[in-house]
DNA sequence: TCATAAATTTAGCCGCACCTAAATATTCAT
DNA sequence: ATGAATATTTAGGTGCGGCTAAATTTATGA
């Protein structure tokens, strides 16, 4: 099977994943920019990972790279060990959703198969984290997740809200203070035309906010 | 202040920590034997460690290393977090506590000053971990602890166990079995003269146990 | 189309933390 | 007190994962 890898590759076949989940292959630049190292570290690493034993990823010069199924396997776990440590941190521990995830980024490396079961227990074995991101399960296989998304939303329809960008706690802030979170029932007021900025209404608080398309891109829901 | 310090250079002083902690200097040998790794390496590392600034360590060669003020608040950091962690496995995850100790020596590396907080007050701010090792406060000061130890003991004589050593989980599984553990009351029975084993009996279990002059030193108690 | 811009790769370098082998210093036992 | 054994240090080397600068390939737009 696979060796036990390196923190960084962890994170290489991370980012990979991430990127290559949403539209193709993932490029050199994309990964360097989502790693904050130089294009060239990236070339480097990449060759290496293609020709490990099994290869971890398909790498043709110039055309970007994809993980082969092992390297899925690696990515699924880390992503797995994360998101289980953010939905504890925030049950068990008092966090705030916006907190969680840079302590996740570096305690997802250090966390065994162990403790891995152990927490998957302590929450009952949970679908879903406190962004509403998916969790794989015990064999690696991702939850069904929704693909509608805020955008897709016409003036005055009305959803529940599903999951939230978890990476900037900037957004989750602006987001927790009014209420818009996974559970959420929410209405699209407005949207201008010329921006696609939208005005959302939060049932819930009663609270209004004001979204962005690129944000709006990436809040999913249920449309009620 | 000090800068943020990698992983091995964590484990180097933590080990000269627990070494000097019991005896003088740590000389390089120990430290290989302890790192599980040659002594040049550690004579190499130890040279930086004394000309950082400030420097982590007196070193002096060929007579080995001490930490100064600077390299101990950093070891007993690490040593705080590493009981911690292992309280909170114990008491909020049900660990055993044969398990806690190799879990707590990679998660103490990964745990951010916030973690350290959260864990601290859900475990109402302990003072021991469940091996009866002191956990040092949030300005590093370290509990009082006993020095007398079972070899103190003449037989007949009775005492309650405050601390067992933690590292090897064989022994803590032996030792688990009969009972003996922080708070247990136990009666040395008999020693033999020859090579000074130790037939002990735990009250709370009626159990009986064999224990040698080596482990014997390492477990302390209170005399009754 | 084709020149230029942008992305990617290659080449060569660096620091880190380890290693082994050889040199040197210290300790111990006769 | 001194030679042998042991401990420590020095010298020189390795792999890893970064880096910059230069070369090359691919994409773009006039």
């Amino acid at each position: 099977m696979v060796k036990k890898l390196s923190h960084n590759i962890q994170d290489y076949l991370k980012q990979i994943y991430e990127i290559t989940n949403t539209g193709g292959k993932a490029s050199t630049s994309q990964l360097a920019e989502a790693l904050g190292i130089s294009a060239a570290s990236v070339t480097n690493m990449i060759q290496k990972l293609s020709m490990t034993q099994p290869p971890l990823v398909t790498y043709t010069k110039h055309q970007g790279v994809e993980l082969t199924n092992a390297g899925q396997q690696v990515a699924l776990k880390i992503i797995r060990r994360h998101r289980l440590i953010e939905h504890y941190l925030v049950k068990e521990l008092g966090y705030s959703w916006d907190e969680v995830h840079e302590e996740a980024e570096i305690l997802e490396h250090a966390m065994s198969p162990r403790l891995e079961k152990r927490i998957d227990a302590a929450l009952g074995y949970p679908e879903f984290d406190p962004h509403g991101d998916p969790i794989p399960d015990q064999n690696l296989r991702m939850p069904e997740v929704t693909k509608t998304s805020l955008s897709d939303l016409k003036a005055g329809e009305a959803g529940r809200v599903i999951r939230v960008p978890h990476n900037d706690p900037r957004v989750l802030r602006y987001l927790g203070k009014s209420g818009l979170r996974p559970g959420a029932s929410i209405k699209l007021l407005a949207r201008t035309p010329y921006d696609q900025t939208m005005r959302v209404l939060i049932r819930d608080t009663d609270e209004e906010v004001i979204i962005g398309p690129v944000l709006g891109a990436q809040i999913t829901l249920a449309v009620e």
